[in-house]
DNA sequence: GCCAACGTTGGC
DNA sequence: GCCAACGTTGGC
């Protein structure tokens, strides 16, 4: 099982959105770059969880988490580009802010604090994964 | 196949 | 709104 950490901009589509969605699932759709489509189709499984990241807004920043139930499959009349099903699983008690992020010790493998990172779909190690979730105790 | 121009992303 | 980063496009 894989950890990864999925960007959205709140105003197109934010984790209350999935959250107000019919049984919290909604596709992830819309991705329009060859690295994260061939993550999509082939690195991305079933059972696989994922941080829910607010990005360009006023304070990005991670807020829930999310479990891939749908492996990839191609988006209807978009052919070269595919998609996931995702499962809200939480939202968190209060957003773990990228500036927090950026100011632990331990956290700036994490891509998110690469300057000029444009992947909307990026890796998270167990470890990273650990230590977010750890801001939250 | 190179590379300049252009468009998009996203933090600030 | 600015600008750095970087993917994509297209002429050569």
């Amino acid at each position: 099982m894989r950890y990864w950490l999925f960007k959205s901009e709140p105003e197109t589509f934010s984790i209350d959105d999935l959250a107000n969605c019919p049984r919290q699932t909604e596709p992830w759709n819309g991705v329009r770059n060859y690295q994260v489509r061939n993550m999509l189709r082939d690195e991305i499984k079933k059972k696989d969880l994922g941080f829910f990241y607010h990005s360009s807004c006023a304070t990005p920043g991670i807020v829930g988490i999310i479990e891939v139930v749908k492996e990839g499959y191609p988006e209807p009349d978009s052919p070269p580009w595919y998609m996931v099903d995702v499962k809200l699983v939480m939202k968190f008690p209060r957003m773990i802010t990228l500036e927090e992020i950026k100011r632990h010790p331990h956290l700036p493998t994490m891509i998110i604090t690469r300057k000029g990172n444009r992947l909307s779909i990026t890796p998270v190690t167990k470890q990273e994964w650990k230590v977010v979730m750890s801001f939250l105790i």
